[in-house]
Formats: C-alpha cells, sequence, structure tokens
RNA sequence: GGCCUGUUGGUGAAGUGGUUAACACGUCGCCCUCUCAAGGCGAUAUACAUGGGUUCGAGCCCCAUACAGGCUACCA
C-alpha cells in the first residue's frame, strides 16, 4: 500500500485559533495511524495577508501540540519549495499547459467589465457567473492582445451539463450540476496562482494522498477534481472536516480571542490537553474513553468516525480536561505553567523557590490551569484580609475569640516553623481551649485567611509564615 | 436568490430498523473533610428540529418544511 500523504496547509496569517489547530490534528492523526507523512505547506499567494515570522509561528504551535512535519519550508524535503510564493513558475508552467490542452483560457475581461456584470446579476437576483466572454476569443485575438501586453488572468474551462460525483471520507457521496460551476481565475493577472488552482498542483507534486480540510471547500472540489482529470492526475482522498463554532454559533475567528491556541497556551493551558479536547471535537473513538495522548490517538483514530456536523468549542469540558493532566504533573511541570503568572500578578522577590513550588503544590487540585493559580492565592500576598459577609457572622459565635487567642499563645511558642509543629499547636489549642472540629478549624482559618474554605490548614499556615500568622491572628475583628 | 451540508438534553457525543436512547462535561445532592478542591456515589435535564410516508416496528430509510452553517472573489 502507498504511504498515506497529508498536508497542513494554512494562510500564514500569525494567528491560529483552535478550528486551525484541530485540522492539523485530524490531518496528523489520519496519516500517522498509518505511518505516512505530514507536511506543512504554506499557502501565501494572498500577498496582502503576509504576516512577519507566521511560518516560525505554525512550527511552534504544531511543535508544542507534538505535530512535527515530515517536511516543510523550515526543514525541507524532496518536493519543494513548500511556500506558494516560491512556486510562481510551476503554477505559471502548469497553467499554460492547460491552455495548451484547451481546459482553461485566457480572460482579458476588465475589473470593469467583470464589476457590470456582477451588477446586472444582482439587479436581477441572479447568481453571478463568468459569462465565458474569453473563451469565444479566437486565437488571432489572443495573439493579439498577449502581443499588445493586455493584462489576463487563466481560467479553467467548465463543462456546462452533466453532474460531478465524488466520495467523501467524510460526507459520502457529494453531487453537483456542472452549470453552476464557474470557470474560475487559476492564474491571477499578478502572475500568483488562486488557492484554487495551486492547491490541486501542489498536491499532486507532493505526492498529498489524502486532502484533509474544512468543510467550506466541500463544494468547489468537484472543480478541483476537474483539473485533475485535465492533467490526467489520480484524484486525493477527500477528508472534509466539519466546523468548529464558538460559544455563539458562529465560525471561530480572531475576534474570539480565547480561542487563540497561543492565548491558552500562555494562560496555562497544556497542549497535550489542547490536543486530547480537540480530538474530539467532532470526533469520537469507539469506546468511551476520553483521555488520550497523542500517541494513543495516532493509534485509535479512524476517519471515518469524524462527524458531519459542527462542534461548539466548550470552555468547560477543556478546563475539565486540562485539570485531568494537571493533576498527574510533577512540581516542575506544574512551576513552569504557573509561576508566570504569579510572577506577573505579585511580588515574589521575597520567596524562595522552595516556597512558590509548596504553595503550587498545595493549589495542585484547585486549580484547571495555570492562570487560576493566582486568583486562589491573592491571601498570601495581600497586607491585609478583609473577614466579611459569612465569615463575620462566624466569628461573632461565642468561644470564636478565646480560641483564636489560645491559637495564638500556641503560635508565639513555635520555635521550629514545621508543619509538624503547627499541627501540634492545633491539637494543643484544641486541649486548651476545650474546643474540636469545626469550631476548631473554622475561626482559626477564617482569621488568618479570611476565608472559610482552602487547602489544609497546617499546610496555609507554614507558608504564610510565623510573622503573617501572628500578625493575622491579633488582628481584632 | 441558487447550490452543498447539517439538526440526539446547556455542551461534546454513542447509536447504523426492535435499547429503559449509552457515556463524558456542566448543574445539583450525598459521602469524605475544619472547609474548599480532588476523589467516590447518586440525581438532573421538555434530547432524537417539525410534518408526512415506508415498515409489524423508525433517532436510524424516503419526501417535504423549518432552522443553522458553508460556498457562490483576480480570499483561502
Amino acid at each position: 500500500m502507498e504511504k498515506p500523504r497529508t498536508r497542513f496547509a494554512p494562510s500564514p496569517t500569525g494567528f491560529m485559533h483552535i478550528g486551525n489547530l484541530r485540522s492539523a490534528i485530524f490531518g496528523y492523526l489520519l496519516v500517522k495511524h498509518d505511518g505516512g507523512d505530514f507536511l506543512l505547506r504554506i499557502e501565501d499567494t494572498d500577498q496582502t495577508r503576509k504576516v512577519e515570522g507566521a511560518v516560525e509561528f505554525i512550527y511552534n504551535t504544531c511543535k508544542l501540540c507534538g505535530l512535527e512535519f515530515d517536511e516543510g519550508p523550515l526543514n525541507g524535503g524532496p518536493y519543494g519549495p513548500y511556500t506558494q510564493s516560491e512556486r510562481l513558475d510551476i503554477y505559471k508552467k502548469y497553467a499554460h499547459e492547460l491552455v495548451e490542452k484547451g481546459e482553461a483560457y485566457y480572460c482579458f475581461c476588465t475589473e470593469e467589465r467583470l464589476d457590470k456584470l456582477r451588477k446586472l446579476a444582482e439587479d436581477n437576483k441572479m447568481a453571478f457567473m463568468y459569462d465565458g466572454h474569453c473563451k469565444r476569443l479566437s486565437k488571432e485575438e489572443v495573439e493579439a492582445k498577449l502581443k499588445a501586453g493586455v493584462p489576463y488572468v487563466i481560467r479553467q474551462k467548465m463543462p456546462k451539463e452533466g453532474t460531478s460525483t465524488y466520495e467523501d471520507l467524510v460526507y459520502g457521496k457529494i453531487t453537483v450540476e456542472n452549470r453552476i460551476l464557474e470557470d474560475q481565475i487559476l492564474l491571477k493577472s499578478d502572475g500568483y496562482p488562486t488557492y484554487n488552482f495551486a492547491n490541486v498542483i501542489d498536491d499532486h507534486l507532493m505526492h498529498i494522498t489524502h486532502v484533509a480540510r474544512g468543510n467550506e471547500y466541500v463544494m468547489s472540489t468537484p472543480k478541483y477534481n476537474l483539473l485533475y482529470d485535465a492533467f490526467g492526475w489520480e484524484r486525493p482522498i477527500y477528508v472534509h472536516l466539519p466546523m468548529v463554532l464558538g460559544a455563539d454559533g458562529q465560525k471561530l475567528s480572531k475576534r474570539n480571542g480565547d480561542a487563540s491556541f497561543m492565548d491558552l497556551y500562555h494562560d496555562g493551558y497544556l497542549p497535550e490537553a489542547i490536543v486530547n479536547y480537540l480530538a474530539l471535537l467532532g470526533w469520537s473513538p469507539e469506546n468511551n474513553e476520553e483521555i488520550f495522548t497523542l500517541e494513543e490517538l495516532v493509534k485509535v483514530f479512524d476517519p471515518k468516525r469524524i462527524s458531519k456536523s459542527p462542534a461548539t468549542y466548550d470552555v468547560k469540558k477543556l478546563n475539565w480536561v486540562n485539570a485531568h493532566y494537571m493533576k498527574k504533573l510533577d512540581i516542575d511541570a506544574l512551576y513552569k505553567i504557573t509561576y508566570p503568572h504569579l510572577k506577573e500578578a505579585y511580588d515574589l522577590s521575597n520567596k524562595s523557590d522552595e516556597w512558590i513550588k509548596e504553595l503550587i503544590r498545595i493549589y495542585q487540585n484547585h486549580i484547571s490551569y495555570g492562570k487560576e493559580i493566582v486568583d486562589v492565592t491573592d491571601l498570601f500576598f495581600k497586607e491585609h484580609i478583609e473577614i466579611t459577609g459569612e465569615c463575620k457572622e462566624f466569628m461573632e459565635q461565642e468561644g470564636v475569640t478565646n480560641t483564636i487567642q489560645v491559637f495564638e499563645h500556641e503560635m508565639e511558642a513555635i520555635t521550629d516553623w514545621t508543619i509538624e509543629n503547627i499541627n501540634q499547636a492545633i491539637m494543643n489549642t484544641k486541649e486548651k481551649a476545650n474546643v474540636k472540629g469545626k469550631m476548631l478549624y473554622m475561626p482559626i482559618r477564617i482569621q488568618i485567611t479570611g476565608q472559610m474554605h482552602g487547602p489544609e490548614l497546617p499546610d496555609t499556615i507554614h507558608l504564610l509564615g510565623k510573622e503573617t500568622v501572628l500578625a493575622r491572628l491579633q488582628k481584632k475583628a
């Protein structure tokens, strides 16, 4: 069997939302499942959209997710170049070959004429379609215009009758009537190819066997097939992917800020968790499992189980998946995704690395992504804590003041500030103040944290440090 | 407007003619715990868009309708 090959073919916009990423993931899984090749091709035929550094950005993003390209603009390969703007001569050559074959033709129509046609169509509530004006030009007329240097585009000659059908791995049989197929532009007047053309040429030249892409191309695929046929090339296998929608039911876009992979990454989400979650968007495994490493996904991925309907991106579930991965992290890995956020939010200059790691450790089960550490730990950095609402009510109960006082003395007495000794101090308080359970822990907890909940009390006290604890204990309610 | 595709609870989804329509997230409750989180257990949800067929029997097949999305560029 032929080794499957697919490509991820983004425009270099310098932005990747999770919908783009998911396309890359699905392509990767599809092809790696059978030990094939995954390549990157940059589709920069629209020069107005180019962004500096975008190629590196794409490599970085994919690498973070564990998706390595077997071939691509940065690491090369046997079928390069892998950037379309560097392949202009190739497209030109094939476009002219098509003209020679009678499958395409020069079109000299001006923007003005096209606009007029468009307007006319609009007025008549008709779909605009190029009228094939230049198809009827005689050979001499074409020669003359060419010689005179009239700007031109090359258009594909479409059949006007019958239907075109292809089989999509996800959507099944797709049939469209040929008469709705426009004589689309293959080569623009600036010498650049359109996506519609470059895509086909490159996929063939790069030996792409599987075309995995968003389902916005379902309708135009027959045009591409006609191109393959015109050249006498074998058509690839198509895998059109359902879209990923935002919470508003709309297609993801740059405006949906939180749907950007980099934003998520910088907020302390784990790439493996994002990949895991994304794989479940529009695809499901045979069994009920939901947690998969990339390797496991490669093993179990079956494109036939890709859904046809669009999926809505849901942060809540992403959070759950991410939290699941975070629980299994060792302290150093956890440190890596939380420390930057602590550093940004708080003054850490007089905190030791050891202290920070301890802080992170006791909150490991409390957060679902890195940045969340900031919200839950502010009591360790605040100068003053407020006791309000429910907490205040609790503190007004009888005996509470006494418990605090007793505990304060116990704290003062500690010379060796260890969790063990702190725990002992709590036990001593239990004896001396003659309180237990909630009436023992809660007053202390509230007095020193201002909250009724949080991690283990001895851990919290230890981290807070003797000085802070005493100061907070002495503060009158 | 035309064409293509889709529609199972708030979300992701299983399901391919006969099931009490799974499972997961979320939500809620219970257990655990000083408390929260985690974990364990359980519950919840007007879930098969609507209307017609076909069939002994339909979420699954067919046809309409509705709604949603996509395409209809010298964008990709």
